[in-house]
DNA sequence: GTGAAAGCGCTAACAG
DNA sequence: CTGTTAGCGCTTTCAC
């Protein structure tokens, strides 16, 4: 390797020497103004100022890192960036690592678990702060296993696994866990509906094997158990994705039949509910008069169309995420904390009128 | 600082070093089956796929950016993450830089320029291969100028700055452009109207000063202009955001004052379209049958509401703009590219029946 | 094919 | 208060 000598090359990032040797002192004073970590005579600090201002000096995080200092960042692991409930999430984790001084690595898996492994593992090499992974997979053995291993090796290096919206690994993986009370939000949810009458309640969009979609069906199921009406299976339908293009194509799907053989829908997530709207429109059938609508999710969608859906913190769930990761005290004991959730009432649901 | 002798300790990473001495190796060796570099014998390979097995080797890669390998990611700024014009353009941003091998680094500025460049200066220490800044800035001196200086800088770092959907800053100034045609947009948007028979459009949420909102104004007043309608600046309406929240706020009080003074509106944006569509629904005024309806963006909010739209090419921008900044070649002639828009026809625009 | 050694840019003892 | 120096973990000549 070709050791280039002193000539400050112009089209070379200046580095501390070349701030040192401009402003006559040793490197060691520079990043001692730099980083405010000493005090430092006021000729000397201005002399070096001026040094890199006119270098146009700007440190290398790299080294920086390297020689010990952790890192500025923390990393968040998400499906898709598109989706609401992520964008939402992913919004309250950088605001919050923004305001704790942080930088945040963003890796998206279109929920895929592989990829998921991969992006952990790569934000491990980048040392980042703390890896926090947000909602919906699929609960198998490899997961479990994969992940705690990740836990221990984040741990050991002195990061942090947060899982957020998804369930524990259990009490000996170090993880911290931030979810909400997805069975909770759709046992009140279905809870609503029951009182006002429903009972053929079709619950739309589950997603077998999803950690929140079984939490929610489980939830619906409680509901349904509290009020003495027996499950029924044909009035559950699985489908793909919790896109809105599945809420639509599964309910036009349902309705092709002949006429609904229900007077309320419950769908997965909001952006079901909103495809399944459409398609419910389409049919001719009006909301609320004909059918009830209930979402989960409470997002954008929501507001536009009037949906009655259950609110989700995703903004406590971003913020507590990192807050708890970022913390200095590790040995606290809440790293397990659930957040609420309840029915938000709009225009998308009636008492039955039989 | 005390230097921690041979013993690898249990609770801190394993290092290069460390997967030598178990493989029985050298630290270059490793290195070189690691990274490839390098034919090596059969079975120096598997002892060293061995160790690194065995201790859960992962590589530090702010150490590898330091010994001069060239960082692996991408840096992407821009005003907000569920603003779903800003959502899709992560997306796509973040599905090319995966392809190419890269990660994301992201940073959120709610629209304020000191932001915006603290977080290009912050992501130069990191030497992102590329930052790319995206939408909407106020075109002031200051922007240009400090923004210019931040192009040299990483220029000659060899990153690579980008400015994507936001207009260029001069020939001499060495960033790459990726914007789309604000104003063509806006010009065969009130076309559409226009030729629908409407003289009448309001148009609705300007942002004054904002580069996005000022080129979709212009073409606005160019249609207006092509059709012989003089501009009434009475049928101009700014806003504060962007929002839906604004734009149910400024219809409503455009509606307060009397029975509407126009036929059709133009919204800045879907957003601003579906809160001014919620003020006229409130009232009692229907769409389109009394009132026509345009958006911008063809964004989520507009398939719900069945808005008729300008289409804008979220993922193609996003993929080119990494594409270009990764590209081998930089001398190519390409680095300014404006992609179009078009019209999405769907049901809130009408011909006026006087 | 493999090892030794010289840095990459920076921080933090350790001595003045 | 400031300079000297020893690394952080890795890649890459240069020899063998």
């Amino acid at each position: 390797m070709a050791r280039r000598p002193a000539p400050p090359d112009a089209s070379r990032r200046a580095t501390i020497r070349d701030v040192a040797s401009a402003a006559g002192v040793s490197i060691a004073t520079v990043s001692r103004v730099l980083g405010g970590t000493y005090p430092s005579a006021p000729v000397t600090r201005s002399k070096v100022m001026r040094a890199v201002r006119d270098l146009g000096y700007v440190a290398n995080s790299h080294a920086r890192a390297l020689a010990g200092i952790s890192t500025k960042n923390v990393a968040i692991i998400l499906n898709s960036v598109v989706s609401p409930f992520y964008a939402y999430v992913a919004q309250a984790v950088e605001t919050q690592a923004a305001q704790e001084g942080r930088l945040v690595l963003i890796s998206t898996t279109g929920g895929d678990l592989r990829r998921e492994l991969g992006a952990v593992k790569l934000m491990q090499e980048e040392h980042a702060d703390a890896v926090i992974l947000v909602g919906n997979v699929v609960d198998s053995d490899e997961y479990r296993k994969r992940m705690a291993e990740y836990a221990h090796a984040l741990a050991s290096a002195g990061s942090q696994l947060v899982l957020c919206g998804r369930p524990s690994l259990g009490p000996d993986v170090p993880a911290i866990v931030v979810e909400y009370d997805n069975a909770g939000g759709a046992r009140a949810a279905t809870g609503h509906l029951l009182s006002a009458g429903h009972r053929r309640i079709l619950y739309l969009g589950h997603k077998p094997g999803y950690t929140t979609s079984e939490g929610r069906l489980s939830g619906y199921r409680d509901a349904l158990d509290g009020y003495g009406v027996p499950f029924d299976a044909g009035l559950r339908v699985d489908g793909a994705t919790l896109e809105r293009a599945e809420g639509h194509r599964l309910m036009r799907e349902r309705l092709r039949a002949g006429e609904p053989d229900f007077t309320a829908v419950f769908a997965a997530n909001d952006q079901i509910a909103a495809g399944a709207r459409q398609a419910l429109l389409e049919r001719g059938l009006r909301i609320p008069e004909d059918i009830s609508l209930m979402g989960y999710d409470d997002l954008p969608p929501a507001v536009d169309i009037g949906l009655t859906t259950v609110h989700l913190p995703h903004d406590e769930l971003g913020r507590t995420a990192v807050r708890l990761a970022l913390r200095r005290d590790r040995d606290a004991v809440d790293d397990h904390v659930v957040l609420g959730t309840h029915v938000v009432v709009r225009d998308s649901v009636r008492p039955v009128t039989a």
